[in-house]
DNA sequence: AATGAATGAGACTTCATTCAT
DNA sequence: CATGAATGAAGTCTCATTCAT
């Protein structure tokens, strides 16, 4: 007798994610075109040819990679959209942004590695560059609404110190101060 | 008789350093993996069996080019101790590391993709992780010098701040106010 | 009880046939290796695993296929036994062979394919040249029955020209006056 | 001291050679698919990357393949447009055929596979029905200049003979009376 | 010093076939 | 009887590296 649709969705759901959480260890540490379809399939326990049961090539398990993020930036923001007051929003964004970076700490290191590499030209460099674009733009809206002079440099200045702390705690994390950096940030930005 | 030997050199210092710039764009542009010694060669103008007569392997040419950059980065850095004001000395390396990024900016390129990638595990790493360890160390001194208070993290948040801004001209160098944030970060740090 | 047995039976004829029918349109359009088991149980509506419920390997599909036709060319040939005038039993070969191009199209392409090239080597090559042997054995009697001289090279003729028009057909079926060669043989060969 | 120019050419025009005639056999016998790259580099005895140091992809060998006819098969065609009477020209060409069909037998075995299986679609199918019209077009003209009645239709009873005699060689090579038909062909067409 | 032909390991990908359910 | 997940062999293709000339 057959295994039900749910039987087998369930299983694939399961292979399926083993197989993107594998892919996002190995390509945060060795690189897109450093990491061979073998590599996944045996950190993930499977058959070199079940990986293309799930995914058609190996840029799209990049890009399911990436996609199991997306949900969660997105939901960050638009949780912080529910806090009216822009110091508390802004507050909030380096929190979550901070903790981000210590939780989802590989898909970081992939962010940081890809929107510059082009390894895979369009579909990461899109995906990563039209983030960051969104970013720094919702930056400065809540710069603005803040009442900060100067917004669109000042909120700029805000990101290059994010991304340059996310830079430089991937690079050597545990000696990194980035707990202190956040508090600094805080301090700085979100109180009179 | 050593006419004829320093021609040779000449012609053999020429053609290495051929290969190194053409290295230095291909990896900037396509990474170490998706750079073929045929590439390199070809955009140098040579043979694929030439390029094994300058470099023992890929790798080599590697660290070749990163070896192009150490000399004028210690270059920079000890002119700038010339300098016994701190606070101008601070702007020398201001201004210094912002032309570099522009002119430099396929080294930067490299730089930010290999610092946290190692697709060449050991040698480049070692060599980038040091470089901004030495960095960082250096900054720390001299805001010591000029008499900021918590120099430590000032120093960090200074260091994010540069390679922050490098990274986002990277992702967006026609669209990115780079001047402005000079200007800023001068302003900021290097006036009273 | 086995009224069950006469609905299982009808089932599997009727899935078996489907199966046969997929494989044969796919098998014609994009050759044999060319034809994958997921692209025929798909076309078949069934699943891969089915396919090998009904069928050994692929190869035993092809040979199904081919099975497929086999009564009905011999049911053509001993039709036309029945008719005593031989001219007319020629007639009616002939009719048959352009209706069964005509009709079978896909059959025929397929035969044309492999009775050369032995992507499977033994089963089918055997079954298509047994064919065209047993063929011309027939025609040549033919030939000889209705007084040809040189029978035998005209048999022979006749069989290519049989063959060429299917070829040249398949190459171009829109274009090919098909009928006009009818009627042109016909008339050559079927009249005094 | 590096090979010249010719002497590479000369290499390299001899195992480009190799490698196409290999192929040629093995595509004749085992079909496009059927056919490895290692099939070809093993019979060509050469390495399997090294075929792809000549020809970009296996597609690019059988095109190879195919050209190496080209060449002679227009030949055959003007050399024929020398002779002015009409008959003489048609029997120069019957000879042509059935000579081509008997020493590069294995090229027909190409032709007669490809031209209606579509293993590779466009690229040699446009190169064989090509071939197959500029040939009936110019067996038309041929017929009317002869004087022959109805020469579109004879035109293509008679390719119709060729192919099929050519279908029916190449299964049974062996047994199949080719000089008998050639000669019953030229009888029937190129005398009065 | 210089060339590019040649190798071979290893990458990506496909697919016939098996098997647990 | 029926499903599709899973395997593994084999195929296409790339490329660092070697080597004869």
């Amino acid at each position: 007798m057959p295994r039900t649709k749910e039987q087998f969705e369930e299983v694939r759901n399961k292979t399926k994610h083993k197989i993107l959480t594998s892919a996002l260890d190995l390509f945060a540490e060795k690189g897109f075109k450093g990491t061979s379809i073998n590599d996944i399939a045996k950190s993930a326990g499977i058959s070199k040819g079940l990986a293309y049961n799930y995914f058609k090539d190996k840029k799209e398990i990049l890009l399911g990679v990436l996609g199991l993020y997306v949900g969660e930036i997105e939901a960050m923001f638009s949780k912080a959209e529910r806090e009216s007051d822009p110091k508390k929003r802004l507050k909030f964004l380096i929190n979550q942004t901070f903790n981000t970076i210590q939780i989802d700490e590989k898909f970081w290191r992939l962010y940081m590695n890809f929107v510059l590499s082009s390894e895979v030209k369009e579909e990461a460099s899109k995906f990563f560059s039209s983030f960051l674009d969104k970013m720094l733009k919702e930056l400065e809206k809540l710069f603005k609404s803040i009442g900060i002079k100067n917004a669109s440099l000042e909120s700029k200045m805000f990101g290059a110190e994010l991304d340059g702390i996310c830079f430089h705690y991937l690079i050597d994390k545990h000696n990194y101060p980035i707990d202190k950096m956040r508090k600094y940030l805080i301090k700085k930005y979100c109180t009179k």
